[in-house]
DNA sequence: TTTTGTGAATCGATTCACAGCG
DNA sequence: CGCTGTGAATCGATTCACAAAA
């Protein structure tokens, strides 16, 4: 499974689901196409890894694709997920994490001690010396940093010494972890200097 | 220019810069590959776009690095930036990017009668049926989006017939917007499933 | 027909390998 | 030498084109 695709199956189950609210039970490659603004082989390419098939005039079922997604992207079991970092952003995306079965946030970090104790969104704020323990306790194998640029490197550290395996990093620095950690960036000015570059120069 | 170039400019230009506050005046390529962890004869690809040659022996200098970066990066005159949606995100994303020279925040919009009309960050918040002109008169191309995924459409929707021609979009929808128009999407659910996937199947 | 599944071709991005130069 | 610049090779991702199926 290549990874482009894997971001792609996220991106088609979410569709599918949309369809699926609105009782529409079968889709065309091309629909899916129109709706995630890629081609159609590319549909078709991305879904030939799934155990779900189309057939000629009928589409993909539309129940079947996304039974077919999650078995590719849930896990057997829910994996808990650590925030490290309260403020603006690290609540913004508690609120919008909360309730999500597979992937849930169940510990949060901070280290100011205004938030450590205090229950947000829900969540638990611990003291950050407080996280290897919480981590092992919960069986946390992922994390989201969203800490200020110069704690990012020592959180990623303390993180993968506690055993978290992937981190999800807001804070805008290249971090350097070990062997077997997977790092997934999303940097904001990294996307909005591109995209002003795009604009300004018309392709 | 390849995208991929652009993105990684970014980063050597935020490393360039770390750089010079601590009055380093020289740096190898393969410095900046470990630093962005990628391959140094990666970074010399990219560095071969600019107007700035290494020499063998003293490698790029770090001062010129940043300037050739600029020329590329940076508009000639700032570009302006509307945010729309003033929620936790957007707040945060207001806070984050106050007091960048070349692409700032100049104009916030929201729904919210108790939101319009207040500074946030020192950024005015415009009720959003006043988008298109505030848009006209700031001489606004590049929008963040930061609305509920219901919203995003009809958003999207608004800012391109106001002339915008760069959304960044953290909506998690793929917008439909005019020939013309770049989108960039930061998925923060595509990036986590993604990783959560990598971390369970080991690579 | 129309639409899937897929081999082959293409396109794009990265790495290799080494000539050239200080 | 050690390091850059770059042509050639490789790797990966996308599109093309069409046979097969209904």
């Amino acid at each position: 499974m290549q990874e482009k695709t894997l971001e792609r199956l996220s991106i088609y189950r979410r569709l599918a689901r949309r369809l699926q609210e609105e009782n529409v039970e079968r889709v065309f490659s091309h629909d899916l196409a129109r709706m995630a603004r890629i081609t159609a082989s590319l549909v078709r390419r991305d879904l030939m890894d799934l155990r779900v098939q189309g057939r000629p005039q009928h589409g993909y079922p539309v129940a079947g694709l996304v039974a077919a997604i999650d078995e590719v992207l849930d896990a057997p079991t829910p994996q808990n997920v650590a925030l490290v970092g309260l403020g603006q952003l690290g609540r913004a995306l508690l609120s919008y994490y909360i309730d999500r079965p597979h992937l849930r946030i169940t510990a949060a970090f901070d280290v100011d001690p205004l938030k450590v104790g205090r229950l947000v969104h829900g969540v638990r704020c611990h003291d950050l010396a407080e996280l290897a323990p919480v981590v092992r306790d919960q069986g946390i194998t992922l994390a989201i940093v969203a800490v200020p640029a110069a704690q990012a490197h020592s959180v990623a550290r303390v993180l993968c010494a506690a055993g978290v395996r992937g981190i999800l990093n807001f804070a805008p620095v290249r971090l350097h972890v070990p062997e077997g950690v997977f790092v997934e960036d999303l940097d904001f000015t990294v996307s909005l200097e591109k995209l002003a570059f795009l604009v300004r120069e018309g392709l």
